[in-house]
DNA sequence: ATGCTCACG
DNA sequence: ACGTACGTGAGCATC
C-alpha cells in the first residue's frame, strides 16, 4: 500500500515571503501578481519534490484571535499588510483551488494552530510542514519535520529533531516556546523578559528545562539577571502562552478530506494564462495546445536550401568538452522555417559556404560552434552569441539558455529530458533529438533580439559587440593552439614525489602511533584533537578544521604538524598538477584548456579542464611545475607579460584619490609608499615587515576590508587591524569616499558597474541579515575594481591579437591569467614581441594613472619571471 | 552531491 | 551579538 504523505502549508507566511522576495509584477489588467507567482512556484516545487498524497494550505483568519484575549497588543507592532499584498490572497486561493489543494481558515485561530492540530492528529505516515516562520519549529518531532524557507523563495531547509538540537544548543523543539517566553518575539510583539536575548535564553532553558523550571530555581541566579527574571515572571509566563501553538483546535476533518484531487489541467492553464504566468502556462498547456508546437515549421534537410541568410545556428554536441566531442545534429532557424539535420550536413557544400559567408549566424555559444566546425575545416564567420549577451545581464542562477529564457518568462526546451544527465547522457535517436534541436533554435531566435534590446537599454551593447563577442574568437584561437607540455619533466617529478610521500607517510604514522588516511580531514581531526589532544581553534560545519592556518598555529606543539603540512603540500602537487596535468595532455603533446567566458560574476575569465590559471608559483617546490610548460617548436621561447598592480591602479583611477594617483605617477613602490604613510616613516626606513603589512592592507582594501579579515590575514588583533584601517582611510580619504559611493550606488540601483559598463546585481545590499548585507557591501566594492581590471585585460587581448595579425610575426597568444598574458614566439621575434605587447597592453585604455607592464622570456614558463 | 582544502590572481 | 576578507577550479573523502 502506498505511503500517506501529508504536507501542511502555512499560506500566509509563504505568500508574505514571496511578496517581499520578488520584484513587482502585474497581469494584463494591472493586478499585482508577484506574491501569487512566487507562492505558485513554491507550491509546484513542493508537489514535485515531496510527492505528497495529501495537502492543506492554512490561512490566518483576518479577525482577532484568542491570543488577543489574553494580550491585546499581540502582533501590535506589525505594520499593516500593504494593499498590493492583501489583494493577492484571493488569487492565491484561486490557485490552490485550481490545483485541487484543500484550504482551511478558522475564526479566532491562526494558521499555526490549524497546522499544529493537524500535525498532531492526522494519521499520515509522514508529515511535513512548510513555512517561513520559525515559530512552527516547536512542532518538530520524530514524526513531523518542518521545511523552513531560506533566502529566496524556493529554497528550503528541512528541520529535524537532530538539526534543531544542533542549532539550538541541544534543546528540544518544544522548548522553543520557553525560549520565546524569555527572549520574546519582536515580529509578533511578544514581550519576553526585557534584557534577555537569544544567547541567555538558550543558556537558561538548557539549564532549567523550561520557564517553569527556571522559576523553581530562580534563587540559583545572581545579580542583575536574577532581579530581571523575578521582576518579569508574569510577562515570561504570558509570553510563553502566546508563543504556544494550540494543538487541540476543534476541527472536523479526516485525512481523506485532504487528499490532493485530480484536476483538469485546463483549469490551472486558463488561470495562469489570465495571470500572465507564461512559463507556468507552458507547463500546464493542454494536449490540444500541442498543435502550437506542430506549427513550428520543421523540415529535415541533408543540404542547406537556397535563400537562407541570417539565421540561428545550433551545432549540437553531447557534452560541453567540445574539443573531444562529435557533432550529433544541427538546428537552423529562420523566421519562417526551421531546419534540422544529421551530422553529415557538415559536408554539404551549400552549408559550408553559408558558414563562411557574411550572413549572420546567431549561436548559443559561438566558441563551441566555431570549435566544432573548425574540426571540419570550417571557419565560422559573422556570428552572434546569445550566451555571451545573456552573461552581461548578470542573471541570477548563472548563464544558461534556461536562465535567459526564464528572465523573459519563457521555458527553454528540457535538455535533460532529451539527452539525459551525468553518466546516463546519451545521444538519442533523431526522431527525439531533432524536435529538441528545432525548439532550441527557435528559442534562441526568440531570445536574442530581447537580450540585444535590453543590452542597448543598459548601455551595454557596445561591451558585447566590441569586447566580448570578438574576444570569444581570440579565446577560441588560444584554445585551439594549446600549450606544449614536456611529459618527461612531469614524470621525473612524479617519481621524486612518490618516494618522498611514502617516506613522509611512514614518518607521520610513526609519530602518531597509528596508520590513518592523512588526506581525510575527518580522520586527521580525530588524530590531532582527540588522540594527541592538541587545542582545536576553529571548527567547520562538520567537525574540526585542519586547514593550513590552523596547522600553522599548532606547529610548535607537536613535531608531526610540520610533516603533515609538508605531506599536504606535496600531495597537492602530485595529484592536482603532476598527475592531473599528464591526464589532459593530448596526442599533439599539448594541453588545450577551455576558457569559460560566462562564469565569473566579475567579468573575469575562468579556465577549465585543466585550470591553467592556478599553476603553482608562490612556493618554489610547486613553481617547478612550470618547467614542464615549454614552447611548441624548437628555437622558440615563451614570453609572459603582466600588469603591475592593475587593481590598485584601477582603484586610483576610479577614486581619483590624490595621494594614490600621485604615487603611481611617481612610479613608486606602492606597498612601500603605503607603509611609509601608514607607519609615518621615510620610504627608506620601511622595514620588510612594514611593507608586508601595508601590502596586506592594500589587498584588503580591494576586497572590501573588515577588521576581522585583516586581523586573520596578518595574525594580529582586531583592534590593531582596525587601527591600520582607520589610519589608511585618514591618509587616503577619497578611497573611503569611493567605497561608500559604491555601496550607495548598489543600494540605489541594485547593481554596480565597471569602467566598461559591465554590471553586477547586488540583491542583498538592503538585506536585514547582517551577514548577507556585509557580503553584498564587500562585493559592491570589489566588483568594480576586479571587473574593470578584467575589462582592461580583455581589451588588451583584442589589441594584442589585432597587432599580431597585422604584423609579420609568428608569435601567438597562449594563455591569460587575469593580469598576465603568455605568448610563444621564435627567439628572433622576442624583441619585437616585447615592444608590441607592452605597447598594446599599456595603451589599451587611458586612465588617470599609467598602466605598467613587465615581461620576461624563457625556455619554459618557469623561466619567465 | 557536498564539504574541505588548497592552488592561482 | 552577529562572523566575513574578493574571484575562480580540482582532487579527495564522505554521504
Amino acid at each position: 500500500m502506498m505511503e500517506n504523505k501529508l504536507l501542511l502549508i502555512d499560506g500566509n507566511s509563504l505568500t508574505y515571503r514571496a511578496f517581499f522576495a520578488l520584484p513587482p509584477m502585474t497581469d494584463a489588467q494591472g493586478r499585482n501578481t508577484n506574491a501569487a507567482y512566487g507562492f505558485t512556484m513554491m507550491l509546484l516545487k513542493l508537489l514535485e519534490e515531496e510527492q505528497p498524497t495529501h495537502m492543506l494550505v492554512a490561512f490566518d483568519a483576518s479577525s482577532e484571535t484568542f491570543r488577543h484575549d489574553v494580550y491585546q497588543e499581540y502582533k501590535g507592532s506589525r505594520e499593516k499588510t500593504p494593499s498590493e499584498l492583501r489583494e493577492q490572497f484571493p488569487i492565491v486561493r484561486d490557485i490552490c483551488e485550481a490545483l485541487g489543494i484543500q484550504m482551511m481558515e478558522l475564526h479566532r485561530y491562526e494558521a499555526d494552530d490549524l497546522i499544529g492540530t493537524l500535525a498532531q492528529t492526522m494519521p499520515a505516515d509522514r508529515i511535513r510542514i512548510v513555512t517561513g516562520d520559525k515559530d512552527l519549529l516547536q512542532l518538530v518531532t520524530d514524526q513531523v519535520e518542518v521545511l523552513i524557507t531560506k533566502r529566496g523563495i524556493t529554497d528550503v531547509l528541512c528541520m529535524t529533531e537532530e538539526l534543531f538540537a544542533e542549532t539550538y544548543g541541544g534543546l528540544k523543539p518544544m522548548q522553543m516556546i520557553d525560549l520565546k517566553g524569555l527572549m520574546g518575539d519582536k515580529s509578533d510583539n511578544i514581550p519576553g523578559v526585557p534584557g534577555i536575548g537569544e544567547k541567555t535564553a538558550i543558556k537558561l532553558i538548557s539549564a532549567y528545562g523550561s520557564v517553569e523550571g527556571l522559576y523553581e530555581h530562580v534563587e540559583d541566579l545572581k545579580g542583575k539577571q536574577k532581579e530581571k527574571v523575578i521582576a518579569n515572571e508574569e510577562l515570561a509566563r504570558l509570553s510563553k502562552e502566546l508563543a504556544t501553538i494550540k494543538l487541540d483546535v476543534p476541527l472536523d476533518v479526516t485525512l481523506d478530506d485532504l487528499q490532493i484531487s485530480d484536476v483538469d489541467t485546463q483549469v490551472p492553464y486558463s488561470l495562469f494564462q489570465s495571470l500572465g504566468f507564461k512559463s507556468l502556462t507552458n507547463r500546464f498547456a493542454p494536449v490540444v495546445e500541442e498543435a502550437d508546437k506542430e506549427q513550428l515549421n520543421v523540415q529535415t534537410i541533408t543540404s542547406l536550401p537556397e535563400g537562407v541568410t541570417d539565421a540561428v545556428l545550433v551545432v549540437e554536441q553531447l557534452r560541453e568538452d567540445y574539443m573531444e566531442e562529435d557533432i550529433i545534429g544541427f538546428g537552423i532557424a529562420t523566421p519562417d522555417q526551421i531546419y534540422v539535420a544529421s551530422p553529415e550536413l557538415v559536408n554539404d557544400p551549400a552549408f559550408r559556404a553559408w558558414i563562411e559567408s557574411d550572413h549572420q549566424k546567431i549561436c548559443l555559444d559561438a566558441k563551441q560552434v566555431a570549435f566544432a566546425l573548425r574540426k571540419h575545416d570550417l571557419k565560422l564567420t559573422a556570428f552572434d552569441d546569445l550566451l555571451l549577451a545573456g552573461y552581461l545581464l548578470n542573471l541570477s542562477g548563472g548563464t544558461t539558455l534556461a536562465s535567459i529564457a526564464g528572465h523573459y518568462m519563457l521555458m527553454a526546451p528540457n535538455e535533460e529530458a532529451v539527452l539525459g544527465k551525468g553518466a546516463k547522457r546519451l545521444a538519442p535517436t533523431d526522431d527525439l533529438l531533432h524536435p529538441y534541436l528545432a525548439e532550441k533554435a527557435r528559442m534562441i531566435e526568440l531570445l536574442f533580439p530581447k537580450v540585444k534590446e535590453e543590452l542597448k537599454a543598459n548601455q551595454q551593447f557596445e561591451l558585447y559587440e566590441t569586447l566580448e563577442r570578438p574576444l570569444s574568437g581570440v579565446l577560441a584561437e588560444m584554445e585551439w593552439t594549446g600549450i606544449r607540455v614536456d611529459v618527461a619533466t612531469l614524470q621525473d617529478m612524479q617519481e621524486d614525489l612518490r618516494g618522498r610521500l611514502t617516506d613522509l607517510e611512514q614518518l607521520i604514522y610513526g609519530e602518531v602511533g597509528e596508520e590513518f588516511n592523512i588526506n581525510s580531514p575527518k580522520q586527521l581531526g580525530v588524530i590531532l584533537f582527540e588522540k594527541l589532544e592538541l587545542p582545536a581553534f576553529k571548527k567547520t560545519k562538520t567537525g574540526y578544521s585542519t586547514a593550513a592556518d590552523v596547522l600553522e598555529k599548532l606547529r610548535p606543539l607537536h613535531p608531526v604538524i610540520d610533516h603533515i603540512m609538508l605531506y599536504r603540500e606535496l600531495q597537492k602537487l602530485q595529484s592536482t598538477y603532476v598527475e592531473g596535468l599528464q591526464k589532459v595532455i593530448k596526442e599533439d603533446g599539448k594541453i588545450h584548456t577551455r576558457f569559460a567566458q560566462t562564469i565569473a560574476q566579475t567579468g573575469r575569465l575562468s579556465s577549465v579542464n585543466p585550470n591553467l590559471q592556478n599553476i603553482p608559483v608562490r612556493i618554489e617546490e610547486g613553481r617547478k611545475i612550470r618547467k614542464a610548460f615549454v614552447p611548441s617548436e624548437a628555437g622558440w621561447s615563451l614570453y609572459a607579460a603582466d600588469y603591475s598592480q592593475i587593481e590598485l591602479r584601477v582603484m586610483a583611477h576610479m577614486s581619483e584619490d590624490k595621494t594614490l594617483v600621485q604615487a603611481f605617477l611617481d612610479d613608486a613602490d606602492i606597498h612601500t609608499q603605503t607603509a611609509s604613510s601608514v607607519f609615518g616613516v621615510a620610504p627608506n626606513d620601511v622595514t620588510g615587515n612594514m611593507r608586508r603589512q601595508a601590502k596586506a592592507v592594500n589587498f584588503g582594501i580591494i576586497y572590501g576590508i573588515s577588521d576581522y579579515g585583516l586581523s586573520q590575514n596578518l595574525n594580529i588583533s582586531r583592534k590593531e587591524a582596525q587601527d591600520f584601517i582607520d589610519r589608511y582611510f585618514e591618509l587616503f580619504p577619497q578611497i573611503k569616499l569611493f567605497m561608500d559611493e559604491a555601496i550607495e550606488k548598489a543600494r540605489m540601483n541594485g547593481f554596480v558597474e565597471t569602467l566598461m559598463n559591465r554590471r553586477r546585481n547586488i540583491p542583498d545590499i538592503n538585506s536585514k541579515n547582517f551577514n548577507l548585507r556585509g557580503f553584498a557591501e564587500r562585493t559592491a566594492i570589489n566588483t568594480p575594481i576586479q571587473g574593470s581590471a578584467a575589462d582592461i585585460i580583455k581589451k588588451a587581448m583584442l589589441d594584442v591579437h589585432a597587432a599580431l595579425e597585422a604584423s609579420p610575426l609568428q608569435a601567438r597568444l597562449l594563455l591569460q591569467v587575469h593580469d598576465e598574458l603568455i605568448f610563444e614566439a621564435p627567439d628572433e621575434e622576442l624583441d619585437a614581441l616585447k615592444t608590441l605587447v607592452k605597447q598594446a597592453m599599456e595603451q589599451t585604455v587611458d586612465l588617470s594613472v599609467p598602466l605598467r607592464v613587465d615581461g620576461d622570456a624563457g625556455h619554459s614558463w618557469y623561466e619567465t619571471k
